[in-house]
This record gives structure tokens, sequence and C-alpha cells, in this order.
DNA sequence: CACATAACATACATACATGTATGTATAATG
DNA sequence: CATTATACATACATGTATGTATGTTATGTG
């Protein structure tokens, strides 16, 4: 059978990538060698080069590893926990969101892309992370203007404002936890903020 | 005259401070060569090696030309705005952190530390930043406390959560805008942000 | 005026990383 | 059973950055 051989190469190729990430995180994207990487996988370069066109080409297909489409992460929040309220949605949602940066694939990866990467060929982080930073306000804004329709948010908030802010303060919270992993507890104190975010915003 | 001769080896260490600036900005620091940034300066790596240790003494050096502590900025806060409302200091001095962040010089800088560079050699941007957001942090931690004793948070909302809360909406709207400057006003939209922030956490 | 030193430029030796070319074993195929 | 393609390993050729060693020049000094 020739399905044999396939899944085997499929295993090398994700020994690959597992190798890639960790050394991409132990050393930096520069400074982290394909030879290194290879030599992780107990590979060679050889094994690289058949499965990946080279640095660039290995770093985007680790990107693929970790999407998080608003969809999502409102399908995944807990059952116990539904809500009509459209506020409450996009609340538990950056939570579930918080949830999954924790774990240590997207934490290791999202901490490649924040601090671990330069840009390089025809790789440009910068712009991917913008690409995903505009696709998630773009996500949520149609629910605030629905949440403001409801009359839930705070008289004098334009539902616009509060968007951009509840992601900025995502954003800053999550680039915190990662700038100071140890200091700052991604899931209390992430936790605690948004939902006092969430308060302040909310009519009374 | 060994005047003379002291001040224009100064000029072209600065003229090589200013060279490393643009090729650390355009090419990322660890894809920029000693050559190129001593050619940019219309010298040779003799000169480099002369004044800097390597890649990374230059590195450090650079960042030295951006810092910015809390007093300076509420010393800069203009004369017609002076008040004696402790939230609206913060408030002041942020927006006043915002008008410098906006520079071409902090914002080549910074953008080198966020999107340009790894961690290399004995440098450690991540750490370098931890410690500035720890400094800040902590520089407007009391002010926060004094505005709760004045009466001037909204009740239910402690000044530590409301410290943090401010810090990492700040850092989101900064990563925000050098993630994508031209789509983001840094100085209309970050205003606005946190003036309506501040409109949030005030008690009525 | 000899000369010593600052402030560079030039030259060289070394070290890697990359890309590619070539070798090889194993399994599928006819 | 011969062959062929897959999935790698090995070998090589090249480019490029780095650190250092060695010039070179002008300027100040005794």
């Amino acid at each position: 059978m020739n399905e044999n051989r396939r899944v085997d190469a499929e295993a090398t190729r994700e020994a690959l990538l597992d190798a890639a990430e960790a050394v991409f995180y132990e050393r930096g994207v520069a400074r982290a060698s394909l030879e290194a990487i290879a030599r992780r996988a107990g590979l060679t370069r050889g094994a690289l080069y058949w499965h990946f066109d080279g640095k660039a080409d290995l770093f985007r297909q680790l990107l693929e590893r970790v999407r998080m489409p608003y969809e999502e992460l409102v399908r995944e929040i807990p059952a116990d926990q539904r809500t009509t309220s459209r506020l409450d949605e996009i609340r538990l949602a950056c939570l579930q969101a918080l949830e999954r940066l924790g774990q240590p694939r997207y934490r290791r990866i999202h901490s490649i892309l924040l601090h671990r990467c330069e840009f390089f060929d025809d790789i440009n982080p910068t712009g991917l992370m913008a690409q995903m930073s505009r696709q998630g306000i773009e996500s949520t804004k149609e629910r605030f203007e629905q949440a403001a329709d409801n009359g839930e948010l705070r008289s004098g908030l334009d539902p616009e404002t509060a968007n951009l802010m509840l992601h900025n303060l995502l954003r800053g919270i999550f680039h915190g936890w990662h700038l100071d992993p140890g200091a700052f507890a991604l899931r209390e104190t992430g936790r605690k903020l948004i939902n006092e975010w969430f308060v302040l915003v909310r009519a009374d």
C-alpha cells in the first residue's frame, strides 16, 4: 500500500514543523538554522528541503496552525453560559479567546510572531498580524451595533468606539502577557480586566 | 586644539547611530549588516568598530535615545491645560505620551523594538520592554490611588484594576498603530479612545 | 621638526547558513 | 523480478557577515 509511506511522510512533516516551532521559539527565527531544526527532528536538511521550500515556507506553514475566527470562539462558549445578550456574547467570546491564547501551541507561535521574528524574504509578520487584527475588529463590529440597538450600551458611547477600545484593550492585555508571562496571569488578570471593562460599558 | 577632533568624532558617532536606526528600520536588525550601516553613514566598518563593540553595543546605545519617564510627561503638559484633578493629570500625561510616540525618532526606534528585532547576543528586547512597561505601570499606580481617595473614580472600580486597564489599553493602541500606521491615526483615534475611557471610569 | 596618538580605512582569516546536486534505500508497480 | 519514484541523507559550492590585524593620515605635542 502506498498509504503507509504517505502517513510516514506526513508524520515527518509534522515533526519538522514541531521542531521549527521549538527552535524558532528558543533562538528566534533569524538565528535558527535549518540544520538545527532538522537535527532537532532527528533528520537532516535533506528532509526539510524535501517537504518545504526553505525557511520562509516553513514559517508560513507554521502559522496555519493558529487561526481562530470569531464564529469558532462563539461556538466554543460553554453551554451553561448561553446568553441572549449581544454584549455578553462578545464578552464570552473574548474570554474564550484568552483561553485559547493561553494554550502552549498558541502561546509559542504567537510569541514567535510577537518577539522572535523579523520580516524576511517575502514574509511580513507585521502585515499578517495587521490582517488578523483587522479581521477581528471587523467580525465584532456589527455585534456591537446590534448591542447598541438593543440598548445594552451605555448612553453616549457609540458602538464603533466601544469596538475599537475593546480590541485595543485585548491587544494590550495579550501583548502585556507575552512581555512578561510570569508576572501577568493571562487567565485571571485578563478575565478580570475584560469583565470589568464590560461592566463599564454596559448600560445601567 | 584637541577639541575639534573630539567633536568631529562625536559627529561621526551620531552619524553611525542615525545610519543604524535607518538600516535597522529598513532591513530589520538581524539582516542589517554592519557594512551596510557604515556605508550608509559614508564610512567603513573600521569606523564602526572604533566607536562601538559590535552590533549589540550599537543597538544598546540606540535605545538610549528613547526614554520617557512619567514626570517628564507631566512637565510637558501644556500650561493652559493645568488641572488639579489627579485623573485629568494622568489623562493628559497619556495624551502627551501619544504625542511623543508619534514623533519620527520615537516611532522608528519603537518600531524596531516591536517588529524589527529578535533577541541576539546578550540583548533581550522583550526584557527591556517589559522593564519599561513595569516602570510605567508603577509610576501611575499611586496617582490612581490618590484619584480614588479623591472620589474621582467610579464606585466599584478599584484603582489597581483601573491602572492596569489603562496601561493595557494604551499598549494595545500603541501596538495597533505600529501594526498599521496608515489605517490608524495615533493622535486622533488614540486621543479619542483614551478620552472616552476616562469618561467611562470617572465618577458621575 | 620628530613623533605619537586619534580616527579612521583596508585586508584577511574564519565561520556559518543556504541552496543545490548527487547518492541511496525502501517500497510500490508492471 | 526489474524498475521506478519516493523520501530522505550526504557532499559541495557559494555568498556573506563578523572580528581582527594591519595600514594610513592628519593633528596635536614636546
